[in-house]
DNA sequence: CGTCATATTGACTGGTGTCAACCAGTGTGG
DNA sequence: CCACACTGGTTGACACCAGTCAATATGACG
């Protein structure tokens, strides 16, 4: 788990042709505050496993996920982990007028980011109130996200869990890529068994047999070892325990 | 649970005499600033028990906790029900930008908000980025919290967390009275079993003999029935299964 | 082929939930 | 005034879900 070696990867500079620039932290910006950003942005590209940076260490920038996924976790003195965030395209990273990362920040898939050295980007943030607006409706979203997941850990069932987490990552894979070929949906899983158990405050082993258990039930197929095929989405949803309505795509 | 019957309370309906002043919504207002909200604002007050709103109901106002704690929580199909939020004073309800409310919004105790109908509030944080800027703030403390809470919902024992919400709420009572006679620590347990196994994500019964179990070994004393002394904070703090060092208070 | 990381499965344990009885305090009405 | 109900809390007996420990698969990669 190292730290170091992170190439700049082949990818366009221009905020313009950016995938995430209509729901990142920019999303708001006008052409002449983009202008501003895109002077003090560099990109950084992380592995798979590397980690971001360690709870407690410093860190000296603020940053969107511009390709793959990154995760926030807590380590407790004993060696038991929770993740607390993830990160998907577009998602924000850091906390202006903090030094440090209270959390774990990981690559758990190989990862870009745009980043931005923290004092310019908190300059920037007083004098174009947009990118504030955004970032606070954007903190909003992540609270409410960490609340819904409050419920998942303190009263749903390792069943339950299991299946709401095959549910939200295939609702945001959907709505990334609209691959709505009939009624199935099929994705990659991004998280290993470990990375899920840390999602979802369970043991490795107890995320092995529930998956094991959908899939022997046909709520869910599995084709190699990531690949995930959901033959009815709402059958998979009723497993969940959530309100059959509630569930909005995004 | 009624949801009628709020008498307006004796209350100072000067912004300069307000005791959440410096720590609510409003705390990085100029005197103008102040004024604009002054013409907005309406105090409610609510009994012990009341319901403020319920989750998917329309909410035409945003508000902060003057006195009194007001708990958020989320209930599943089958009744199942877990708190998210616990708001004390100078805390922030409801959303900018949304219609209802997600949460179940409940009185813990005899409760006095300060609220500001919607629109107004709105088109005031357009006008005064000081009130956007300080929401933007407590946000992103309340996903601190919100990240901490999910720590202790997906990983700690029954013990860590009763001993957990007990340091937590004695720090809070701390920091609003300086009743700091010597290193013993009284206050009382604002919550009763259930609204602490809502928290907990536990049965209450598991509460109850988790907490006379902390009783039965000293840990703790009570008083009566809600007023808890705690002998050695840190003595306590060591069942929490946090860090020894982080503990700041708030 | 061996090694390593990741994943699966089994056997067993134990912490927490469930169901139920009981207690204490408070308010109510005959 | 006392019987009664009612709310909030405590304690016990037992069941069961998920954790623990361990063995075995699977696949990637040298």
């Amino acid at each position: 788990m190292t730290r170091v070696s992170q190439k700049i990867q082949p990818f366009s500079q221009e905020c313009n042709d950016c995938p995430i620039r209509h729901r990142a932290v920019c999303a708001r910006c006008e052409a002449d505050e983009l202008t501003l950003l895109e002077q003090i942005k560099y990109y950084r590209s992380f592995e798979a496993g590397q980690t971001v940076v360690w709870a407690g260490d410093k860190m000296d920038f603020v940053a969107s996920v511009v390709t793959g996924i990154a995760t926030l976790s807590q380590t407790m003195e004993d060696g038991r982990r929770q993740m607390v965030g993830l990160l998907l395209p577009s998602d924000f990273a850091g906390r202006p007028g903090r030094e440090t990362s209270a959390y774990d920040v990981t690559a758990a898939t190989d990862l870009v980011m745009c980043c931005f050295r923290k004092k310019p980007f908190e300059e920037l943030m007083i004098r174009t109130p947009h990118i504030g607006q955004r970032l606070l409706e954007m903190t909003l979203d992540e609270l409410d996200a960490a609340r819904e997941w409050m419920l998942l850990l303190g009263r749903k069932t390792a069943r339950e869990k299991i299946a709401s987490l095959i549910c939200i990552i295939a609702r945001r894979d959907a709505s990334l890529q609209l691959n709505a070929s009939d009624g199935e949906l099929r994705f990659d899983l991004p998280l290993t068994r470990e990375a899920m158990s840390e999602y979802l405050g369970l043991t490795l082993e107890t995320v092995s047999r529930q998956v094991s258990a959908l899939r022997k039930e046909g709520l869910i197929v599995t084709e190699g070892k990531r690949q995930i095929v959901i033959p009815d989405f709402d059958l998979l949803l009723e497993e969940t325990g959530d309100d059959s309505d509630g569930g909005f795509l995004i």
